[in-house]
DNA sequence: TCCTCTTATGGAAACGTTTCCATAACACAG
DNA sequence: CTGTGTTATGGAAACGTTTCCATAAGAGGA
């Protein structure tokens, strides 16, 4: 047996067998203007028996819409952009659309090329995050074609079609919150900070807060995507930034790999020092101590880019419009008051024995 | 300004900008075919100046193939879903296929209704997780056509064209585990048990496992999809369960959970009550005490998937081939020894006053 | 009876490709 | 000079729809 040995039925099979021509056959089937009653029942008989089902290429050529909606997102196993892809999926479905997916893996050659792909492909409409707003080639060539598209995380002031929180507000608000629980000397640990704009935003956004409150200019680790060695590259920037005594992490995944690791360590948290996070994933509720945060919700934003891009393509004008989702700083053990003197700089010269620990930032890199 | 106010410039358009014939301009962008060194750069220049892309829509209705894999998940939020799909789109990328996904919510009808437009869009080849492998109108529809397809997470035992863990038996090496440990009342708590065919058979693996080694058959709590009230439903079955020292979570996001709220319900795991999940998400890691749990990798099942269609298509043959993925018991601090005498009803006979907590179930639920 | 109006039907064009085939130009061997 | 290739090119069909238009049949009014 092999497959398509029997070629799938066509609307001209379903006619040649109901004994009628296809623009009759084509009309009973989309209940599209006038019928009799006995070719009605023909026809339906025929493509019951044919098994026939439309070709949504013949109808796309014709009718030059696809009903489906193109969608790159750095990655799909990130819980946050999951999430965002699940709200796009939900409200596209309801509006009977399908999902096109790609993932760029966070490289902007392969964002252009799936941009690319999707666009031969016809989709409709356009929903992406790009790594940098500022300097994204996939970004300018979706500009450079009238398609309804619109960003998704990637928010900045003023920037048109886009869907996302205003990082460096929020990351200002973590800044105060440090400030607030008496944090002098702060850290940054980032994954990917050289090239995502939101790492970058929300650094600044902290930086922004330093400044204001008083803080020293916050320390800065920039890890490794791989997540290689993320034991002995915190425990060395701890020691080379002893007065340390809370840490903004980038996300919340990586800050609560960096509880574990400290827990580990002995160091207490928020004892010695404190941890926020951001994105607020529900993991962080379920920790302990829980994390401190920066509440979003990616699903929304997923809901509400899927909007975006649908009221363009149903109003024929290109949005202008940019829609900044809310945040809530959400407190949690993990910030405390920060510790007068910080004994993290004797915890830390002992000698550890810590085991290797599995690191959650491998669990899509180490696959593939 | 409106949209499609300039039509999207065709191959005619460009053959007639260059001044030559369709057939040529094709086969200069194509690269098929011998062209004179003029003519070439005439269509080039052409293509350029008139943004030409090609549009995919014509060339599939041409080819009748579309170079587009379909997927229909319960959910994209669900990280081991995402994982696999990660695991799809990746091979699916590198052989230039697009991934046109869709999402059932768990929902029979909706499985079937989302094959149906998939292969209405004519994808090549169809990857698919149905709630219940034995009743599946979905997956009767899409084995009613021959198309490239394969299940995915639905294993049974001779069952062809799947590709998932043999979750019997996953099931039964955790029943072995617990009657290891000297557990012999043990309870099972699961989502979703009645519908998913994954709950189930995790549930008669550890059935089985109690039978063989002497255990009480396992205590049953199935929690709502929403999630409310899962500390009420928890501590009830508790309480009506006194005799437990065990409990296998059907999965690890499950399990998590259940291991915060006995924290907040001071009940000590693995001292009082040993908790075992499903899947080894990297969060197990994290928390503390470490989850016991069976390790499986949906990225990797994702990518066996996609290979296994990807050998379909390509040999024209339908596959009769099951791909049973490998899964790993990986102990952790959540599993000990049998409490010889529990606590449990002293400590849950106290009143309590638990903060009503924040439900991981509900994360996807609760936003759509 | 003839004309008009409605209802039922089918032919054919168009959507954007690819590819088969025919043609034209030209070189070269006989 | 004719016949035989080779190379470059374009016309046109086909893929599966939808829809415009024409036609045919019948009903009803003058």
């Amino acid at each position: 047996m092999q497959f398509r040995t029997r070629k799938v039925a066509t609307i001209r099979d379903v006619a040649q067998l109901a004994g009628c021509g296809i623009a009759s056959a084509s009309r009973v089937l989309n209940r599209s203007g006038p019928v009799s009653a006995e070719l009605r029942d023909k026809v339906m008989v025929a493509a019951r028996d044919l098994g026939f089902e439309f070709s949504d290429v013949g109808r796309s050529l014709r009718s030059s819409r696809t009903r489906t909606v193109g969608c790159v997102v750095p990655s799909i196993s990130n819980p946050v952009y999951s999430a965002a892809v699940q709200g796009i999926e939900d409200v596209s479905a309801d509006h009977g659309l399908q999902l096109l997916l790609s993932s760029s893996g966070y490289d902007p050659d392969r964002e252009l090329s799936a941009v690319r792909t999707l666009i031969a492909k016809r989709v409709d409409a356009l929903i992406l995050t790009v790594n940098d707003l500022h300097a994204s080639p996939a970004l300018d060539f979706v500009r450079s074609r009238d398609i309804p598209h619109c960003l998704l995380f990637n928010y900045d002031h003023g920037s048109p079609n886009a869907c996302g929180v205003d990082n460096r507000a929020a990351a200002f608000e973590v800044g105060r919150m440090l400030a607030a629980y008496g944090h002098r000397h702060v850290g940054y640990i980032a994954l990917r900070l050289t090239s995502s704009d939101r790492a970058c935003q929300r650094l600044e956004g902290l930086e922004e807060a330093c400044r204001n409150f008083g803080l020293a200019a916050p320390a800065i680790l920039e890890i490794d995507e791989r997540g290689e060695d993320l034991v002995g590259q915190l425990l060395a920037f701890l020691l080379q930034h002893p007065q340390t005594t809370g840490i903004f992490a980038s996300n919340d995944q990586v800050a609560i790999e960096i509880m574990s690791i400290l827990r580990k360590a002995r160091v207490r948290v928020p004892t010695d020092i404190s941890i926020v996070g951001f994105d607020g994933i529900d993991f962080g509720q379920m920790v302990e101590p829980t994390l401190a945060t920066v509440v979003t919700n990616p699903y929304a934003m997923g809901r509400a880019a899927a909007d975006m891009v649908l009221a363009q393509k149903s109003s024929d004008q290109p949005g202008c419009h940019t829609d900044v989702a809310g945040f809530v700083f959400r407190s949690g053990g993990s910030l405390g008051q920060a510790a007068a003197k910080t004994s993290l700089l004797e915890k830390l010269a002992l000698p550890q024995q810590l085991s290797p620990p599995r690191n959650i930032l491998q669990s899509t890199s180490e696959e593939r």
